[in-house]
RNA sequence: GGGCCAUUAGCUCAGUAGGUAGAGCACCGGACUUUUAAUCCGGGUGUCCGGGGUUCGAAUCCCCGAUGGCUCACCA
């Protein structure tokens, strides 16, 4: 391009030429720069140059010699090798120019570090193209590694490379990206300029390899089932519903993996598990997201109490393997408040006063905070707010196992003094619950009032770990019931943190017990109850052919991860979560 | 879906008796060879979320809409 040779590469950026190097180069049409801002059209025009004296600006593969923070970790070796050159790759996220010296930033997946580039080093050709470098580029960078006067380690600049040129300015050093619309919308920004995020993914990811550890190492096969259901099962949600072209026919995006794994039960598989994404067309909130992640898993020839001893076992195995503790800060986890992460005030763990031992008694579990909560205006206020210290204060939950059992009858007598063991019909159930100020249907069961009123009133003062064992039946359509108290089915939920992380139960196994299950469910459908589960025959005829006593656990894994992140809303624990789109 | 709140420069945010938009960072030009939120000098780069309305005049007041946050409902 003539218009190129004849700029001065040391000359101002001219506006008009950058719109004719976009035309030419770029193929952009003309109405697109209109779009382009001051930065954007700096960046763009460097883009021209660079292709115009031969530099490639998206370049190929490059080799390191190390990541950024084994550098770190090795400088005194490093530093004392004559020869200790290092390569590494990564963006540059801050500059700082001092005329014939300039320093910069450089952000790999491992760290960051600081590079010195020099023109007496470099020559003033090679110089002039550092310092023409733009905050966001990917640089390769050779050079020695040696510590400033203010003793911070750096890499000496002999040779670098241009790997990739970054067209937009990235958000600012300072305050980084704090809109969580952006956020979420742009995660690629937030992981760049708000390190804790990277922290809080790569902890995930730890989470579900130490759940696999943990389940591989006890003889559990991982399966893969699938998620595209003819009948929606194995929990009370709504589904969303897509159309195979092919067969012509509907198909559910799975709500749970439970019926699927079962039915491995009856194919012979002993222990079985699948961490998978489920699907529920429900609302979204800092608790929901459309797509999450459930662990569920089932062992032939055990029952609930199994899955109690393998629920805590994994728990704490989880934290330790990967929070190296079974104290995790509460501070976020059940605080709504929706910022982003402050990686410069980490959850200060060890400054925290363990304000509650572990294993407490049931009393003092249920002593604190169920009183303030039982006022008509408290319930929903907010979890911390139930809390003795008050909303936002730090506290610290112990998973240390054991953890404390205690039935649903009794954790609700223990709370609110309401026994539940003597009231005798459906009618009285309704009368007592809807006394203390809780809605419930018309013809909501025993079971029913016995849930809602142990749900909204008692579990969210749980913020220890605690098993509330022996739901009612009337809430647990697929568990087995109670040989003393066909009322209780033997199921249990794990509540940290006043949310529910665990659900388990011994696995109904009596098809024709499962059936009448359904059909109660299905006149709950007809009642006009959209979650109700739906008949599943095919599930029935498995059953009639026998399945083994068995025991069964689900895991919100999405929750789990926030428990053991401290974070407070599932968006900052999904990398991509649901939007509406732009 | 309901309620409350928010939306101003690339980013983080100011901006009321309604008078034609501002700071820091980033960016551009200049100085500067161990700085580190580098510093110093100069430069404001904008669809004030969108659309109506009131007004001589609207970022500001009113209405409608969009998106997001919190919250209620539902759930895990």
């Amino acid at each position: 391009m003539r218009w190129i040779s004849q700029v001065d590469v040391k000359s101002d950026l001219q506006e008009d030429l950058v719109r004719e190097g976009l035309t030419a180069r770029e193929g952009s049409t003309a109405e697109d720069l209109e779009q382009l801002n001051e930065l954007m059209r700096v960046r763009r025009a460097k883009l021209a140059k660079l292709r115009e004296s031969g530099i490639d600006p998206f370049g190929e593969r490059f080799e390191r010699t190390h990541l950024i923070a084994d550098v770190l970790e090795n400088f005194e070796s490093l530093e004392s090798q004559e020869d200790g050159k290092v390569v590494i790759a990564g963006r540059l996220v801050a500059m700082r120019g001092h005329g014939k010296a300039t320093f910069a930033d450089v952000l790999d997946v491992s760290g960051r570090i600081q590079i010195y580039a020099k023109i007496d080093v470099l020559g003033e050709d090679s110089y002039r193209l550092f310092s023409d470098l733009d905050i966001g580029d990917i640089i390769g960078v050779r050079g020695k590694v040696f510590k400033t006067r203010r003793g911070e380690i750096t890499i000496a600049v002999e040779e670098f490379k241009l790997l990739t040129k970054s067209l937009r300015p990235l958000p600012e050093k300072w305050h980084g990206l704090k809109d969580v619309d952006l956020r979420y919308r742009q995660r690629y920004l937030d992981l760049i300029v708000n390190p804790g995020v990277r922290k809080v993914f790569i902890q995930r990811t730890k989470i579900i390899r130490a759940i696999r550890e943990f389940l591989d190492a006890r003889g559990f096969l991982e399966v893969e089932t699938s998620a595209m259901h003819p009948i929606a099962g194995g929990a009370a949600a709504r589904p969303f519903i897509t159309h195979h072209n092919a067969l012509d026919i509907d198909l559910y995006l799975r709500i749970a993996i439970e019926l699927y794994l079962k039915r491995l039960i009856v194919g012979g598989f002993e222990k079985v598990y699948e961490i998978g994404r489920v699907f529920r067309n429900e609302g979204i909130s800092t608790r929901h997201n459309p797509e999450f992640t459930m662990l569920e898993l089932y062992q032939a020839y055990a029952d609930y109490t199994d899955m109690m001893k393998l629920c805590e076992d994994m728990i704490y195995h989880v934290s330790v393997t990967t929070l190296g503790t079974t104290k995790v800060p509460f501070r976020n986890f059940g605080l709504a408040d929706g910022a982003p992460r402050d990686d410069s005030a980490p959850a200060g763990a060890a400054a925290v006063a363990p304000g509650d031992a572990p294993g407490g008694t049931l009393g003092r579990t249920f002593g604190l905070g169920v009183g303030p909560a039982q006022g008509p205006g408290a319930p929903g206020a907010g979890l911390g707010g139930d809390e003795p210290g008050g909303a936002g204060s730090e506290r610290v939950i112990d998973l240390t196992p054991p953890w404390p059992r205690i039935t649903m009858v009794e954790a609700v007598k223990g709370a609110l003094g309401v026994d539940f063991n003597e009231i005798r019909d459906d009618a009285e159930a309704r009368d007592v619950v809807r006394g203390l100020g809780i809605e419930v249907a018309g013809d909501a069961r025993w079971g029913n009032c016995l849930f809602a009123l142990y749900e909204e009133r008692v579990e969210p003062a749980l913020i220890q770990p605690t098993f509330v064992v022996d739901y009612p039946v009337d809430v647990s359509p697929l568990a087995k019931k109670k040989k003393d108290d066909p009322r209780l089915t033997y199921r249990f939920e794990l509540i940290i943190g006043g949310r529910e992380i665990a659900n388990a139960f011994s696995e109904l196994n009596d098809p024709l017990d499962q059936r009448e299950r359904f059909l109660q469910q299905l006149a709950q459908r007809e009642a006009g109850d959209e979650e109700a589960h739906m008949m599943d025959e095919d599930f029935l005829t498995a059953l009639e052919y026998g399945m083994p006593p068995t025991g069964g656990l689900g895991i919100g894994v999405d929750r789990l991860v926030m428990l053991l992140t401290d974070s407070s809303s599932i968006r900052d624990v999904i990398l991509f979560p649901t939007m509406r789109p732009r």
